[in-house]
DNA sequence: AGCACGCCGACT
DNA sequence: GTCGGCGTGCTC
């Protein structure tokens, strides 16, 4: 190899060709240092050439190989060109979002070599019996063992999908292979954690996820890679973890929005996942309570075949009573309507735990005065600042600008500012009006922002030292307490009626989530969902439990209405400082769109959902398709267009498959 | 993205 | 006088 054609993280398209000096012998997926502007990066050799197209006096001489590192597999170079591609960015960032930081150091100790790959253990035998769905539905994923096999697991809360995870994984090492375990969040789940380490004690199960510290990252991805890992149990950024042996991937959550990353590469980890397991030929196990209609659709379609689990697990343990109460009629105060306050006084007196899920943190999400109608908004959002009394601050949840709380009103300097609506901190403070002698603790994004405090927590509501939880969407997921019998749902209504086509299956799947942490063992739970739309049929479907026609009627609605699964999207977002700048960009991005393909449609551009943030305005167009195949070319094509007008005060991304529009 | 260069405003 | 604000240009 005279020259090595090297991917870099810059945000330039193509990669960079460099003189291989005497003495070095890079191969194509080596790490490599190299001089670049005025600095010097670490990147990976793509590909090789005896001559180079670059003119002479540009071309620059390879600086090092990384030698501690095994070369990146022809596989997963694969893989990171699939996604350049599709996504439409450079591979050089693609490459740089699969590498741990510490690889993308330029200076930095040499890596110390992972243990060879130990003799692959199947774990400890379950401790549990199966349900007959169970069986079957580890019998479906491993019938397609060494092929492409993608499974949809749709199981109710509490109906054990980890179990047949587990199982899922160990039928997987037993065949010497490795296995990759999907979350949405980790933090969020260490209860997950250690039970997959609990199960498999012998075998090395390691972590890969943003909250590790850099020497821990890189040191997993470096028992992927090599083979010493049997087990990565990772957030999104880790379907891109190099393996030398990968046989089996589940995305647990898998309609989780998380799986999404909502910046730079904006990959969906969970569709990267199923591409990586078509290439590879492996199965892949998607498993939700409440499937996105874009996987259940792939589902009916017979492209995914279904296993579906109907009954919680644990013997005696059943669905939670799910109710509304109407609140026009029974009236909340502080935020609490009386038949919620009655059942958490019940649940305290038999001893049980309630949780109250309110998805707003701090005190209240609005300060309002009631002589001249000022409220408290944010400056540089458009979005209201939120009161948090403890730190006597308001506090924009969007660019994090803060001031202090005014004694009287900025506008009209009268006295009678009020707080109005409620969040987590002023629902907290009620409970502990109502029920002095209880042991209340929050949950949200504030009061656990400190490095484990939410374990802490937890651990004490696990601990039956905590009667009522009140938290946010963090309590949602995963979690696990017998004690656990009331869930009561506060302020849900506004997400029944959004812009975004997508609202109501996000609503659902929160609803359905967070009602699934009552009653999951043998005493019944109860779940009370606030409402004034007592009767709205999403709130039926919760109650029901009725996953199957809640998605049939929703994939009629998107059908009707030409959304995805039913065609396919592209959402061109665009931000300026200046007015009017946005729009007027994408109005010629528009043009140009519908001058390169009559066979997409382009919908005219609209302010984003956030139309100021952090200062800058923004706006968004969709392009629609009917088909992938008509969609991708246009993307490219258009953004190469784009590209070539040099924009200088507007910030644009493309999104392909926008989780929001 | 970095990083440096270059050209105007307000401070020790 | 200079410190530093960010607009502009370049990276094999």
């Amino acid at each position: 190899m005279k020259v090595a054609q090297v991917a870099l993280d810059v945000p330039l398209e193509g990669t960079f060709d460099f003189r291989v000096p005497e003495g070095l012998e890079p191969r194509v997926g080596s790490l490599v240092v190299v001089p670049f502007g005025r600095t010097r990066k670490v990147g990976v050799v793509v590909g090789g050439a005896d001559r180079s197209e670059v003119p002479d006096d540009k071309l620059r001489d390879l600086e090092r190989v990384l030698e501690d590192v095994p070369a990146i597999a022809p596989p997963e170079l694969e893989l990171y060109r699939f996604c350049a591609a599709y996504y439409l960015r450079p591979l050089g960032e693609v490459i740089g979002a699969s590498l741990p930081p510490r690889l993308r150091q330029v200076s930095r100790r040499p890596l110390k070599p992972p243990p060879p790959p130990g003799p692959l253990d199947v774990g400890d035998p379950s401790p549990v019996a199966l349900t007959g769905d169970q069986a079957r539905a580890v019998e479906l994923i491993g019938e397609g063992a060494g092929r492409f096999h993608p499974v949809l697991l749709q199981g109710v809360t509490g109906s054990g999908k980890t179990e047949v995870y587990l199982r899922a994984i160990a039928a997987v090492l037993e065949r010497g292979r490795q296995a990759l375990f999907l979350v949405p969040e980790i933090g969020l789940t260490p209860q997950l954690e250690a039970r997959v380490r609990g199960r498999f004690p012998r075998s090395a199960v390691v972590s890969a996820h943003s909250h590790l510290s850099e020497g821990e990252r890189a040191k997993a991805w470096l028992a992927a890679h090599t083979g010493s890992a049997a087990i990565v149990l990772g957030t999104r950024l880790a379907v891109l973890s190099p393996f030398a042996n990968l046989g089996l991937i589940v995305v647990d959550e898998e309609h989780d929005m998380s799986f999404k990353q909502q910046e730079g590469l904006r990959y969906s980890a969970r569709d990267v996942a199923v591409r990586r397991a078509q290439m590879l030929g492996i199965p892949v196990v998607l498993g939700s309570a409440t499937p996105s209609l874009a996987s259940y659709a792939n589902a009916k379609q017979g492209r995914y075949a279904l296993a579906v689990l109907r009954e919680r697990a644990t013997a005696g343990a059943s669905m939670p009573v799910v109710r509304n109460i109407d609140t026009r009629a029974d009236r909340p105060e502080e935020g609490l309507s009386s038949f919620l306050v009655g059942a958490i006084r019940k649940r305290l007196e038999r001893g049980e735990q309630s949780l109250i899920f309110v998805n707003r943190r701090g005190f209240s999400p609005v300060l309002y005065c009631r002589d001249c109608a000022w409220t408290s908004s944010c400056d540089r959002c458009s979005a209201k600042l939120v009161l948090h009394r403890r730190t006597h601050r308001l506090r924009c949840h969007h660019c994090g600008h803060e001031r202090p709380i005014p004694q009287r009103c900025p506008q009209c300097g009268g006295m009678d500012l009020q707080p109005v609506g409620h969040g987590t901190q002023r629902v907290e403070e009620a409970l502990k009006a109502l029920f002095p002698a209880a042991r209340i603790a929050r949950v949200d994004r504030d009061s656990t922002a400190r490095k484990g405090a939410l374990a802490g927590v937890l651990e004490r509501v696990g601990a039956g030292e905590v009667d009522i939880l009140v938290g946010t969407q963090m309590l949602a997921k995963g979690h696990d307490y017998p004690a656990l019998t009331l869930v009561g749902v506060l302020d849900s209504d506004s997400g029944l009626f959004s812009a975004d086509f997508r609202a109501s299956e996000r609503l659902f799947s929160q609803l359905v989530q967070v009602a699934g942490r009552a009653g999951r063992a043998d005493r019944p739970g109860e779940v009370l969902i606030q409402t004034d739309f007592p009767t709205h049929p999403l709130y039926a479907a919760v109650a029901t439990h009725d996953y199957e026609t809640f998605a049939d009627e929703g994939l009629e609605e998107r059908r009707m209405a030409g959304f995805p699964p039913f065609s396919h999207l592209v959402l061109l977002r665009a931000e300026s400082k200046k007015p009017g700048e946005a729009v007027d960009f994408l109005r010629g991005a528009a043009r140009l769109a519908r001058e390169l393909s009559a066979e997409v449609e382009v919908f005219d551009p609209v302010p984003a959902p956030l139309e100021r943030k952090a200062g800058y305005i923004r706006a968004q167009l969709l392009v629609r398709a009917q088909s992938r195949s008509v969609l991708q070319p246009l993307a490219r094509d258009w953004k190469s267009r784009l590209d070539e007008l040099g924009e200088r005060h507007v910030r644009w991304s493309l999104d392909i498959d926008p989780q929001d529009v």
